[in-house]
DNA sequence: ATTGCCGGGAT
DNA sequence: ATCCCGGCAAT
């Protein structure tokens, strides 16, 4: 983590704050939480599909120069861009846009945790994509979190055909079931305190700017709810 | 030891 | 209002 810390901020010489590395670095990370909150979801689920995709695609051809496949400049820029558009705008941008930055080892670390996560993730939701995105295979890449976030939430009635359907479908869906049926196992409802995973655990702490706000602020989880 | 979050503090 | 942490309970 500290190394990470040290990467990321002074990577590039936007690191002006003096010592609130740290925080400046949270806050890059996407700020866009006040109107994305909901839209958050659908962000990260399409853009998932495709790097799902592109992933599978750079595996297997893997060229040791592609980064347009792997770490497409668009995904990376719309997390910062906004972000810096008030007071570092020129500065980060021209240091997160330059075709240095592609280079930057640190830049491309950091590409790789975002996809990491964002493949992960979501990807472990579908039963069928796992087949041929075995963990085994993706080991090779840099990915190695936990599996499956997602989960029994639906179990009882997991048929439910959540797989194509928008993240914000599904929770709908899962939601309403969720509190008309399982509230009530006894069998199941042994979990008093953590329910599922939170963003802490789905994330963990490295990626810690990209937890649902009140995950970031120590307050209850308000993504992953109850 | 870790995780989720209340209560409270700082801006 | 926004952001964060100390510290606690539950695990």
């Amino acid at each position: 983590m500290a190394r990470l810390l040290s990467n990321y901020s002074c990577t590039n010489d936007m690191c002006v704050s003096t010592g609130k590395a740290l925080q400046s670095w949270s806050n890059e990370g996407r700020n866009c939480d006040s109107e994305c909150s909901d839209g958050e979801e659908d962000f990260y689920y399409s853009e998932i599909k495709l790097n799902t995709d592109s992933v599978a695609d750079g595996l297997s051809s893997l060229s040791p120069a592609s980064p347009s496949v792997l770490s497409p400049p668009p995904a990376t820029e719309h997390r910062r861009t906004e972000t810096s558009s008030s007071t570092i705008g020129a500065k980060s941008e021209s240091s997160s846009s330059t075709p240095l930055s592609r280079s930057a080892p640190s830049a491309l670390y950091l590409v790789h945790a975002d996809h990491a996560y964002q493949a992960t993730a979501p990807v472990s939701i579908p039963s069928t994509s796992s087949a041929r995105f075995t963990p085994s295979s993706s080991s090779s890449f840099s990915i190695s979190w936990q599996s499956p976030p997602v989960t029994f939430t639906g179990a009882p009635a997991s048929p439910t055909n959540s797989q194509t359907q928008g993240f914000s479908e599904q929770r709908s869906q899962t939601i309403p079931v969720l509190s008309s049926l399982p509230r009530a196992s006894g069998s199941l409802s042994r979990k008093s305190r953590g329910e599922g995973k939170k963003c802490r655990k789905v994330y963990g702490m490295e990626n810690r700017d990209m937890w649902c706000t009140a995950c970031r602020w120590k307050k209850a989880c308000q993504r992953f709810v109850d």
